[in-house]
Formats: C-alpha cells, sequence, structure tokens
DNA sequence: CTGAAAGCGCTTACAG
DNA sequence: CTGAAAGCGCTTACAG
C-alpha cells in the first residue's frame, strides 16, 4: 500500500486545530514559552497519528541549510573506512543524518565532489584522503580527515608509527626496503612514502627506487607486487612496506604464488591495522591507523565549527603493531 | 574564499537577458523547440561564467522529487558492501547521484530507515540485506536487495552455492558441520542457514545443534568460535560454515589460537568470497556472492520501474569456490 | 501565546 | 518562442 500522499504540516494543522506556523514551532522543539502546553500536546498527539515527518527539502529551503552531513570518501573496497564512517556516525548526535558518497575505485575525492553536494544544502561535508591540492572550501563547513597539509584537516601523526616500523626493520637486520605506493593523488600517501624515505635514511637503511604503485584493491596490489618481486630481491630488497594493508596482502599474495617465504626471504609490513591483518598468512605487521578515532575527531571538529568555535586540529597517534609478517 | 553567496537562477536570467523561467527549460535540457538557439546559448554561458548548479532542495521540492538514490546498507565492516556500492554506482546513470546510508553494526536496515529517507524525496531507495519481516514499502520505488521473501527484491541464487558446498564436504568424507550464524535479523542469513541444513540432510549429513552467531565482525566471529571449538569438537563436528567471510575469519583466528589445525582437524568455509580470502591462513573456502552483480541488477531494476517497466526480478548465480581451508 | 504572510529557489502549466 | 505567476512545504520575523 503505496503511502497514500504525503502527509504535510497543513494536515497535522488542520487535525490539531491550530496553525501551520505552530506546528513548526513544536515539532522543531521551539515552543518553549511559545506556545501553550495543551496545544503543543494536540499537535504532537496529531503528528503521531497522522505520522508527519518534516520534508527536508521544504525546511533546508526555507532554513537556508538542512541536517544532513555528507562524508566523502575514496573507494570502500579499503575496509579502513567502514571504522571511519563507524567513528563518524557514532559522534554525530541525532540533530544530523549521515549520508556517505564514495567516489571511484582509485580516485581521491576533488573538488567537484564538494560541489555536486553543495547542492544538497548539507549542514556540513566531510572529505577523507582528498587528492592533494585540491580548494574543498564550500559554502558550508568542510572538515578533511587525513588529508596532510589540509585546511581544517584531521590527521594522523603517520612520523610516528613510520618511525617505529623502520626501527623494528632497522633492529631485524634489514638493510634495503622497497616500495609499493598507492597509485592515487591523495597527500596521505605522498607523506606515508616520504616520511618512511626519511626515517630509513636516517637510520641508516636505504630505499630501494624500484617503487610499484596500484590502487587499494588486493588483486592489484597482488598484480603489482608480482611485476617487481624479481627486481626487488635482485636490488637487495629484505623488506618491502605497502601503503595500506590492502596492498600488503597483495605482496603475500604474489610471494606466496612465487614461493617467495614471507619473513624468511621477504619481511612485508603495511599501514592501517584491518581486523583481517591479523588473519593473513602470515599474519601482518603493520602501522595502526585507528579509523574510527580519525571519523571522531573529525565529527567533533565539525560540530564544534557549527557553535563557531575551531578547535586546535589534534594529530592522532599512530603505533606499530609486530606479527609474523617481518617478525617471523 | 567561502563562496560569496549562493548563484540562482535569478542571477543567470538577469545576466542573459532573460527570464527564469528560461534558465530553467534550457538547464534542464527542456528547451528544444520551447527557445530559440541563441538565448539558450546565451543561458549556457552565463551559467558557466556565474558556475550556476539548479539547488537541490528547491528544484525537488517543485519538482515533487529528485535526483538522488539511496543505498541502505547494513555495516560496511563486511567488505562484501563495497562491491555491491562499486555495481549501483557503475550502473545508475549521470542522471542520478548515488548517496549512501549504514545502519549500525549487527543491524539491518528497518522501515524506519526507509521513512528517514523518505523525508529527502528521493527518485528512489535501494535497500540491501533488510531485516526479515520488514514493511518497506514507501512513497517512491524502493527495490530490495539479497532479501529472500522480500517485495520487488533482487536475490541470489543460494541454494546452487550450498549445494555444492555440502557436496564438496561429503567428498572429504566430513559426516558432521558445525554453523556459525550473524546474529542480525537478515532474512539472507536465516535462508543460508536452512538451505545448508537441508542440504546436508539430503547428502547425508547432518548439522551439529551447537550454533554460534555472531554480527560480521571478525573480532566478534573470533570470540563466538572460541567459545564454541572444545563443544564443536567435542560433538563430532569436523567442518565449519561460517555465515559469511569475515566470520570465518574469525573461526581461523580461534582454531590457530587453539591450535587447531584447518583443515587437518576441521575444514572451515565461508560465503562471500571477498577478495581477502585467497590471503589468508589458509587460504578460505567460499561460496562466491559476487557483490557488483547484486548491486547492478538493483540499480537496473529501479531503473526500470522508473520508466514504467517492472521487469522479472533476476536471481544471480552463486558457487564454490574450493581453497585450503577444507581441500588442503 | 497565536496566526497571517512573506520568502526560500525552483518547475510547470498557462497566456500571450 | 517567451515570461508572469502559482505552487511545492516549510520557517521566521512581524503583528496582534
Amino acid at each position: 500500500m503505496p503511502s497514500p500522499a504525503r502527509v504535510t504540516a497543513a494536515m497535522v494543522a488542520e487535525r490539531a486545530g491550530t496553525s501551520i506556523a505552530t506546528v513548526s514551532l513544536v515539532v522543531n522543539g521551539k515552543d518553549r514559552g511559545r506556545v501553550s502546553a495543551p496545544i503543543a500536546e494536540r499537535v504532537r498527539a496529531a503528528v503521531d497519528e497522522l505520522g508527519y515527518v518534516v520534508d527536508h527539502a521544504a525546511s533546508s529551503l526555507a532554513r537556508g541549510s538542512g541536517d544532513l552531513v555528507v562524508l566523502i570518501a575514496p573507494d570502500l573496497s579499503n575496509p579502513f573506512f567502514a571504522e571511519v564512517i563507524r567513528g563518524v556516525r557514532d559522534t554525530l548526535t541525532d540533530r544530523f543524518q549521515l549520508v556517505l558518497s564514495v567516489t571511484e575505485r582509485g580516485r581521491q575525492p576533488v573538488t567537484a565532489d564538494v560541489r555536486r553536494f553543495e547542492r544538497l544544502r548539507p549542514a556540513g561535508i566531510l572529505v577523507d584522503a582528498p587528492a592533494a591540492g585540491e580548494d574543498l572550501s564550500a559554502g558550508v563547513p568542510v572538515v578533511q580527515l587525513d588529508a596532510p597539509g589540509g585546511t581544517d584537516a584531521v590527521n594522523y601523526d603517520l612520523a610516528t608509527g613510520v618511525q617505529e616500523l623502520v626501527a623494528h626493520l632497522a633492529d631485524l637486520g634489514h638493510r634495503r626496503i622497497g616500495y609499493l605506493d598507492g597509485t592515487s593523488r591523495a597527500a596521505t600517501f605522498a607523506l606515508r612514502r616520504r616520511l618512511l624515505e626519511d626515517a630509513a635514511v636516517a637510520a641508516g637503511l636505504s630505499v630501494s627506487p624500484i617503487v610499484g604503485s596500484a590502487d587499494l584493491a588486493v588483486d592489484a596490489g597482488a598484480s603489482a607486487a608480482d611485476d617487481l618481486l624479481d627486481d626487488w630481491l635482485d636490488d637487495g630488497v629484505t623488506a618491502v612496506v605497502a601503503a595500506a594493508d590492502t596492498l600488503a596482502y597483495g605482496v603475500l599474495r604474489a610471494a606466496a604464488a612465487r614461493g617467495v617465504a614471507v619473513p624468511g626471504r621477504l619481511a612485508v609490513a603495511g599501514f592501517d591495522d584491518l581486523p583481517s591483518s591479523s588473519v593473513t598468512a602470515p599474519a601482518l605487521t603493520s602501522v595502526a591507523l585507528p579509523g574510527a578515532d580519525l571519523g571522531r575527531a573529525a565529527a567533533l571538529r565539525l560540530l564544534a565549527t557549527f557553535d563557531g568555535g575551531a578547535p586546535e586540529a589534534p594529530s592522532l597517534p599512530t603505533w606499530l603493531v609486530v606479527r609474523a609478517s617481518t617478525a617471523g
């Protein structure tokens, strides 16, 4: 039985024997001291009986903006984003409704994505791992996530985790590191690679000039790693770091297919510490980037922006989780 | 530089020296035979210069509904949904804009979720793996995904994959199967379990009455499996089937922690065939449910509904992918 | 405390 | 071919 007709504030008003304006006041909780208790009660009763719900389009048109918060994220095939989303959702109060938008695989959010959502008149926009060098400003508050160098961004303290990783590899006696990068233009990936190179040099290690790249799908990582494995080994590489765990899974798969022992012949590590990284063969060493923390911090910052405050942008802790893929 | 002020159709009209009505016609591509070429050209130029974009709220209010398609999905920690989303996005034409909504972990979409999005006046709503027995009808077209028994649903042919799995286990000599279910009320999970039981009986196997359940997170699956492992083994179980690969990962982890050899002492299989299922230890046997196919079929059905047609609901093929966790 | 009315920015008959 | 006007369903000053 498709709904016979949208129920409007006018219908509620008629039923409650009052005006549309009063209905609006009550429904929006702005009736304190403006509407008498008995009338407010009648309105609420009518709302329940009719199943009235404020029309979003009309409301945000009249008000200038609505209660939508849009989170624009790159391709969700990286389970990392599930955590981010959870953090955002758990932090946003009931006043706001979260909707997500996902870019195509391997493409980071850009200015045009923000523009497309501005027309929805959202209360605010969250942009996760945007492409570097984009102007993401809009007519509504925008908070960036994992966007080193971005305005109004919530970031990880990647340096700490990377240093722990390099120290760990150095302790194990590794001298030369191979790197598997993401293909995307995300600033966070550029930074991960640069930090690793810096830390390696500082620790007396070297990074092989043979650097692969792939989008964050396991398959793509496997085929990129498959192409490079021999070259890496010839170049004296004994440890490969991937820009994300999903890429590292690809390296594990390629190594297994080629009979390259991990970690005996090649140590492997990633970034993210996904839940499934504890069950890979072998279990994966990874720089933990707690996604829910990132989502939570970004949502808090957006909320603060609504209230006029623009708090200090936090830097979220990261750390190394050592498992068998390096320590074996 | 926050946008100085929303640019409206009135501003475009003034610049182009025409009326608002004409701007609307041109912008919506309804100008053929209604607006002269030179004027249409002037409007388009003004649109470009001003960077005008139709206001979604105003447009959908005037028109009755907008160009949004909402996909409501359960918790994204299951990477399966990333595939579904990709299928939907790649199929929806440029006329529509996809936005996602995610329920809390372990909760399936219900009627209230649909209601909440009706007020956005979307063109249509897609609901993935809804709770059983919910009335999901709305004032706009609704298509359900992986919702056995649901109205207007696009489903998998689960029976085939399950039969292949049971035949495979029977071939290997297994006689008694343990089952790890999802906690959610999704109809698709109820069906998976029932089909497995039926197929087992038909093949002369039995299913242990000891059935665990957990939400689809790896951690939850591991702790549920950890609780049941001894009981299963005592009960003569030699193979455990989990309702989703993420749950099966949990079983693998629990077994490894307890020193239970897989598949030597216990075979393990799941549903979904996620990308990471090829890199687990051991690699996981799974009933493949191609997520992108599901998304694509659902989007096509929605598109067809817009055009008045309600095509036959397809049943999407599933199949068994055998890996080391059973065959090893 | 309450309601009539203007206005949010569009779309779409309707007249010309 | 073109534009003035009504209307979509709200919210919010503004009068009373």
